[in-house]
DNA sequence: TCCGATCTCCCCCAAAAGGTGGAGATAGCC
DNA sequence: GGCTATCTCCACCTTTTGGGGGAGATCGGA
């Protein structure tokens, strides 16, 4: 049995979504809020595995509480971002917030039963056209570099190295220490990546490292 | 009325899927494909709206298949892939190639069938456990820099236009020109950004840059 | 009005970076 | 054995960078 929550501060919206799930003989709606934080007491109270969750609502939007639900942590459930309109900022805000799933409010009932039954098990769902700019805005950096990867193939094994250690944010002492050469083969090393990838300076040697996909976002913590 | 072409190099499957699809009334199946080669060679006669496009070929695989259709681009179709394992590596090169669907052999007619509508209608669909590892590996890149996000805020607005700059991969000298302030000037700018935000050099500034969202991979065309 | 923050610019100086040219050692290839 | 590529290191030099300290102007808030 799937225990469901849903939040929407229209009641009329939130007892139409209610019926269409408590009509399904897996589904069970547990509880309904009517705000952010109704909905944050109700997850704790109910420890429902979906919750179904508007995202305009007076005293605490919808993205506000999910991120609070989620943090709490106690709560294992996972959460279906509902909304009317699909505005980018709206999306990315959500998935940052944890929600599994992201659609519009115009899907048809069976669809939305479909979702319940997807995210709790264990998959993730969007609205098509969202799906569509995720995939898109994906391959966009997924191909960035490809250009810039093959120039990246002039360089020798060491100075792809020592590319990777400036893009670490290393200076020419540090990479030195860190693959224990001299650091005056370290400037020679230096001098010939920049000059074979048409650099001037390790600075835009970090971002050359970067968008050719050498280095990559989150994989450092920048702890200098 | 939805033009298909199914590709899969065993017939049975494919003809499966053809007579599926063939029963809608909505939905017209074209041509029929068994490696990637005659894939290429059909979707450029029957100029179909939608590939319905198996990974696994002799000859040449659904990606690279896919690869050649839409850089032909005379047809201005759609393909979803279709697929018995979901092996990250496909996923990821599939997006690239430019699919706008990835979804597996197991989905049941109906669903199928409402991909087809889904995609064909300019929308994009994946099987739901990939949507969910798209989801997690961008909820991370969007939340990569949080913490960082937050130093970035002890910055004045003119330091954190020069610290873009720097991460543009610009020298001092630009800075000045492209702020139109002298270089003493960028060069105190450049100081307190360093010592605001824990940093050594301008290297290590690009670095938090990148990881802190303000610059992004793929927002610039390295033509330093 | 005075204070603090910000933006602007200056000087001086030390350290780091980057360029040029050279050189020895090793390894693989014709 | 020559030839090339790569990795290693050195010396010399110029430019850039970054730090320290100071200073004038503006603006907004206490």
């Amino acid at each position: 049995m799937i225990r469901v929550m849903v939040v929407d501060d229209q009641a009329l919206v939130r007892r139409g979504f209610a019926l269409v799930l408590d009509n399904e003989p897996d589904i069970e709606v547990v509880a309904e809020a009517g705000t952010g934080v109704e909905a944050i007491e109700a997850a704790r109270e109910q420890q429902p595995d979906i919750i179904l969750m508007d995202i305009r609502m007076p005293e605490m939007d919808g993205l506000e509480a999910t991120v609070h639900i989620l943090e709490a942590g106690d709560a294992a459930c996972r959460v279906i971002i509902l909304t009317t309109f699909d505005p980018d900022e709206y999306v990315f805000r959500a998935l940052q917030a944890g929600a599994s799933a992201f659609v519009l409010k115009d899907i048809p009932p069976e669809a939305l039963v479909q979702a319940v039954r997807t995210v709790a098990d264990g998959g993730a769902m969007l609205a098509p056209g969202i799906t569509r700019r995720l995939i898109s805005q994906f391959a966009q950096k997924l191909g960035a570099g490809r250009n810039l990867a093959e120039r990246l193939q002039r360089l020798t094994t060491r100075e792809r190295e020592v590319l990777a250690a400036i893009a670490a944010g290393k200076s020419n002492a540090e990479i030195a220490a860190a693959l224990f050469i001299g650091a005056a083969t370290v400037k020679t090393h230096v001098s010939s990546v920049l000059s074979k990838l048409g650099l001037r300076d390790r600075a835009q040697a970090v971002v050359f490292a970067y968008e050719c996909g050498l280095a990559t976002v989150g994989e450092r913590d920048v702890g200098f």
